[in-house]
DNA sequence: GTCATCCTTCCACACAGTGGTGAGGCCTCC
DNA sequence: GGAGGCCTCACCACTGTGTGGAAGGATGAC
């Protein structure tokens, strides 16, 4: 969570963007002293800086410490408002969900992770809303798409900090057969994932490409297992592609 | 949008929030320089302060301008999963609206509006997705129910900067309609709304109070007006008040 | 009672933030 | 093709803002 300096202008915001950060972080209420460690700030500075945020909305707080505040609501209200990729997504996982019965989803990459932006449910009995906002692993489920048409360099680097890793149905991915999945991923056009990341689910996925080419975000429909079987799989990865490109076209 | 001075220590994170406040207003992308007209900035400092946003994901950039960036979804997730309130009130929305078959929906109070934290959607067919972060007024639909628990100075304060204004249906209210409204709310305790601010649309809405007794949130029901008639209001008002308390009781 | 935490307030110094200015790029209009 | 806007960015000297150590209180555990 702690880094170097980032040599930069403007030290006041940045220590006031990792604190929030911080926040962002921490799933429930954090003490002052709490924040400014994991920070690496200056007890006093720490508490200047959610003073402002306070009295901006941006932060709450109880007897037991600091929470992120309603004040954050508006920024992702009007990132998911005004971002073209996610008002080009809509309508097509729309037409996804109505036409497949399965959820639908849009990912963004952000960094080793993918963030969960938009979602329409299928005719399935869904339990609970919005996981807008999730971050999820890039090395399962959807996240392959994403990783699969990541730079060489890129891809080392993500490789190296993965290692090997086991699937919620007990394999064990090595590297080798992560990299022959990925490039398999590649050729297909679209990723498949049974049972990976919660077990009993399982999913198609497609990369949505942006302006410059680079795998950006992906779409994919999920579903129980049995909603899935395999032979149901190339004709959804097929849709799925089709989307991806609708979405990429009216986005950029 | 503008305001003056507010005398604070931290004048650059204090310009910093104006400037995603700008941006969070904005439906589209901004220009640098629009954007250091409505922050009341000169422009120098305006592009120093979206340089670290951008850098740190808070702000995204094309050709057109500045926009809000991906980085900001993080803060919204962070508060809904970890303010009480949101948690309190999940499961309660979850059985008004399979009770009554209406969409239920939470809000938050924050300054003369008020915003979607949480909707559960009904039986009837929803048209759109999630509206959570929308901005509502205070004065229309559930925005009387917190209204009506202002203290009197605060109330002297919002009836000042209101003034008349005119429904949905057409109806114009002064000043004392209004008031009589609020006092006739406060003593039957739910207020209720029949096109007001949509066409076509009715709610009936209550109060939740927080641990000082004060109203900063709401929970409502919307739907057609045909799905809810007058003889039906005031058993909706009973459940929602205690809906309201169930809220309240889980949440401080 | 004592001791340990944690939060808050204060203040003088130093450096981070400021913003006027000018170069360079990319339009559009003539 | 050239002129004139408008936008973005880099530069830099000045100064007032942000800093953080230290001291004062409040609270809780034992």
């Amino acid at each position: 969570m702690e880094q170097a300096k980032p040599a930069t202008s403007m030290r006041s915001l940045e220590r006031a963007l990792d604190v929030l950060e911080v926040l962002d972080a921490g799933h429930h209420a954090l003490r002052l002293s709490e924040i400014a460690r994991r920070a690496g700030l200056p007890v006093a500075t720490t508490q200047r800086i959610l003073g402002v945020l306070e009295a901006r909305g941006r932060v709450e707080r109880d007897a037991n410490g600091y929470r992120p505040g309603v004040g954050l609501i508006f920024g992702a209200h009007a990132y998911l408002t005004s971002s073209p990729l996610v008002g080009a997504a809509r309508p097509v996982l729309q037409d996804l969900a109505g036409a497949t019965g399965l959820t639908a989803s849009l990912f963004k990459r952000l960094g080793w992770s993918r963030v969960v932006l938009a979602r329409v449910a299928g005719d399935a009995p869904l339990r609970y809303e919005l996981p807008i906002g999730e971050r999820l692993p890039l090395h399962l489920g959807a996240g392959k798409a994403l990783a699969a048409h990541m730079e060489p360099a890129e891809l080392e680097e993500f490789l190296a900090q993965l290692g090997d890793h086991t699937l919620a149905n007990g394999t064990t991915v090595d590297r080798d057969d992560f990299v022959a999945e990925l490039r398999s991923i590649r050729e297909r056009g679209y990723s498949q994932a049974r049972g990976e990341r919660e077990p009993g689910m399982a999913s198609v996925a497609a990369p949505v490409l942006d302006a410059e080419g680079a795998a950006t975000a992906a779409v994919q429909v999920t579903g129980a297992l049995a909603d899935i079987p395999a032979e149901r799989v190339p004709e959804l990865g097929l849709e799925l592609q089709r989307a991806a490109l609708a979405i990429s076209r009216r986005a950029y």
